[in-house]
DNA sequence: TGATATTGCTATTGGCAATAGCAATGTGCA
DNA sequence: TGCACATTGCTATTGCCAATAGCAATATCA
């Protein structure tokens, strides 16, 4: 046999398949947020906000590493949509806040990822997805 | 007690877990092949074809998911820095493989992945570390 | 007060994924 | 044989995200 099937010398390695795995959600979840009109990076700020009054931009950007001169234009776009509103907070730093529309939008968010994780999350018991979740968490924390 | 530390609503999600820690090492897997002159997905396609003699470039995109038109400059470049050679192989496709500087090459990438991925890969006996990368896989093969 | 840090911002770059469309070539069937 | 169709490699272009440099306004602290 001279024709053998492609072998892929990068299946083995941890970097690889986080790429691929990460890829592969990170495209549904495109997709799914699609409906709302919101990419993935709006949808993850709503939800810091949500979870935390009065957050500044640039304590979002230090939670989900996004830079600040990034996160300006993107908080722009949320608060020209109504989805949050900002007031000032210290002279340079914003407090931001969710509108009522932006809550309604987190309810929607929040079950579109719901059951876009379902659907990756290979069914595991409760303790071994959370081990898994813990080692990924310690990947990157390090 | 006002002032909360900022809490993460998306800690517990494998699609946010998957992503950072794929970022993590995506960016210390570039600063490492940097000293070869290599970007992440060329030195990938390096190693496809020196594990698959004669594969075409059509052949890599399938296997590491990168489209044809993407396919296309990288080769180039790769062609131009004299570390692949193409000979015409069905009048459409032509067959790449590596020269031999193409081959030191990829010798210095094995060896600059392999401590890459070991200042990541949590300590895990051997039989952790595959049901790691085996549930990454089943993540995006599914 | 003066040095330093922080916040929000603009402008720009680089890398990667994606689409549309093209010419050349191969394949399979009426 | 001839024609429809698929495949390969390619250009040009777009969108998303990360990153840098630098700016003005404001806060902090010796």
């Amino acid at each position: 046999m001279v024709n053998q099937a492609p072998q892929n010398p990068l299946q083995g390695l941890l970097g690889y398949q986080l790429r691929r795995a990460s890829a592969a959600m990170l495209a549904d979840l495109t997709e799914t947020l699609a409906d709302l009109d919101l990419r993935v990076t709006e949808a993850s700020v709503l939800l810091q906000v949500q979870a935390n009054l009065d957050i500044t931009q640039s304590e979002i950007g230090r939670i989900l590493a996004i830079k600040r001169a990034n996160m300006a234009p993107m908080t722009a776009g949320l608060l020209d949509r109504g989805l949050i509103v900002r007031s000032p907070a210290d002279g340079r730093s914003q407090a931001l806040r969710l509108t009522l529309a932006g809550e309604t939008c987190c309810r929607d968010v929040r079950r579109l990822i719901a059951t876009h994780e379902m659907r990756f999350l290979p069914d595991l018991a409760a303790s071994e997805r959370d081990a898994l979740i813990g080692l990924l968490t310690r990947i990157w924390m390090s």
